[in-house]
Formats: structure tokens, C-alpha cells, sequence
DNA sequence: GCCATATGGTTTTATGATGCAACCACACAA
DNA sequence: TTGTGTGGTTGCATCATAAAACCATATGGC
């Protein structure tokens, strides 16, 4: 067999989210979905992708609750695509894309939009990672320890 | 030409950093190398992936200038492959990767490792995105704005 | 020095994934 | 009825990936 590596069940958290957006095209998709793209023609147009490749990426969030399809709000008789929760929750990683391009691209010049606070129209911060203490950390702060087994019911 | 097709001149940051480490392998091999892991033979043992893919994305993510190749350590005739600026600023991106992970699997229980606070032991809080004035923001409190022209020189 | 073995890759070959175009199904309008 | 637009699926060519074989250079024993 000579298919592609699955991470499904890694233990990595990492990998794990990859198996589900990991590919070329998804998070492309939702972050169309994030502006409000809902229709399979409108994907379509908008990242120009193939219409094939954009139905199995449909299908395959769907399966992985990251996308939901309801029966079309504007009476027409096709289905929309619509974010569940679980796909709302990408956001972040949507925004640490962004902002890695945006501090460590080459043309920075060819980057024309900037995502900015809604309410005053401003600039945001970069993404922060904080202690529990609410102390600013950077990646020499921190360190990944073994999760305690889960105990089964009682001890 | 039916060649995958290359987000290189997108106007998109998310797609521009697709572009350098948007596919199957490259994060994972980041996180190894935020680990500490610097040789090839360590990340092929580590990752389990073929030798000739490992080859083709450390020699495109030095070429994205996310690795540099250094003359090796520990004396032995070969190089090393260590993480640039740019690459270690991708620590946001895997930290947001592993906290969706960790908050909508479907099978958390399979997650076996937590990213703790290296002071204190304790388990890191989920990434903030805040206003310029500090106030925490979601996504329905961001929006995008086209970019300022640069200037080129004076007015 | 000479052979065995480990390390660090490259080459070869087979198959899965992607891109494009063509095709089909359905709704709606003329 | 025909035409047009939307929402897909199917076929086929090409690209990327995986596995294994192969090569080059150390390193170690003798």
C-alpha cells in the first residue's frame, strides 16, 4: 500500500488536526466560510479551485462536524454549508497563519488586507499565549508534559 | 499544465503561508525541530516518513528560509537542520493547532500530552486575540480592511 | 589497509491525490 | 420546448507521495 500517511490516530494533537484540515485546500474554505461563503457556487468562484476537489473537502468537513449542510435560506432548492461550532473554533488558527505571513513574508507588500477590531477599526495584537497566571509566554517557556490517564470511574 | 496549483502571488496571508508549510509533513517536522530534533535521521526515526519526502521539505523549508543547514555539532561530517527566526515564529500556528485539538476531538482521550507553563507545570491558557487596547476578541469581533498603499518614499 | 556497518541522503517505481474539462440533473424563464 | 444557470459527478492526464533499492561517505573492528 502506498497511500498517503493518515495521522488519525497519533496521539499528537498536532497531527490530529491536521488529519482533519491539513490538506491544500480546507482551511481556504473555511476561511471563505468565515466571511460569510456559504454556497457551493460561491466556493467555487471565489478560490477558484476545482469543483471536483471542492465537493470531496465539503463532503470530508462535514464528516468532521467542521461544516454543517442546511436546507438553503434564500429558497432555492440546494443545500448551504455552514460552520458548526467546532468549525468556528479554526478562527485562531486562521489568525496565527495570518500573522506569521504578515511578520516573516518575504513581500510583505503583496499582503493588502489587514484584520483589525471591529469596534474601533484598529490593528489587532499578535495572538498572546499566557500562563495560567496570565504571565506573557514564548516558546522557551513552555514544555509538553505526559496527560494524567484519565481515570476510568472511581479510583 | 495540471500542477497543484500555487497560492505564491496571492494577495491572502493565510494562503501565502500555505503556500510555504501547508502541506502533509512541514509542521510536523517543525515541531520536532522545536523539540530539539536537528539531525535527518532523527526526524525520519521520529516522524516515520520516507526519506525521500523528508529530504524534499527540509530542502523547501530552507528554502523558505524557515531552516538553515549548519555544519553539525557533534563532529560528524554531516549538517544540521536548525530553525531560523522565522521558523520558531511558527510556534503560534502549532500551539493553535493542538488547542483545537485538544478542545473538539472527537477522542481527546487519545491526546497524551499537555503543553504546560515550563515555571510552573501548569497547563498554558488557550491563545488571546486582543484589541489594541487590550479587550479580548472573537471572531465575530474582527473584520478585515484593505491595506494602506505603502508609500513609496515622501507624500 | 580491508571489510562490515551506520548515517545521510538520491533514484526508481507504483499508486494516491489533484486539476481540468466534459457531462449530468434539476430549477426556472422565455 | 428550448435555453440558461446552479450544483454537482465522472474520466482522464498529471503531480505528489510512499516504499524500497541504491549510492556515497564515514566509522569501527581486525
Amino acid at each position: 500500500m502506498v497511500k498517503r500517511t493518515s495521522f488519525e490516530g497519533d496521539a499528537c494533537p498536532i497531527a490530529r488536526s491536521l488529519e482533519a484540515i491539513g490538506d491544500w485546500w480546507s482551511l481556504l474554505i473555511i476561511r471563505e466560510a468565515l466571511f460569510g461563503v456559504r454556497r457551493f457556487g460561491e466556493f467555487q468562484s471565489k478560490l477558484g479551485m476545482a469543483k471536483n476537489i471542492l465537493s470531496a473537502r465539503l463532503r470530508s468537513m462535514v464528516d468532521h462536524r467542521i461544516l454543517e449542510t442546511a436546507p438553503a435560506s434564500d429558497g432555492s432548492a440546494y443545500s448551504e454549508y455552514l460552520l458548526t461550532p467546532k468549525g468556528r473554533g479554526l478562527f485562531p488558527i486562521l489568525v496565527a497563519l495570518r500573522q506569521w505571513s504578515e511578520e516573516f513574508d518575504d513581500h510583505p507588500e503583496q499582503i493588502t488586507t489587514i484584520l483589525v477590531d471591529r469596534a474601533k477599526g484598529r490593528p489587532v495584537r499578535k495572538l498572546e499565549l499566557r500562563a495560567e497566571d496570565g504571565r506573557l509566554l514564548s516558546t522557551d517557556d513552555t514544555m509538553l508534559k505526559p496527560r494524567p490517564a484519565p481515570r476510568r470511574r472511581s479510583a
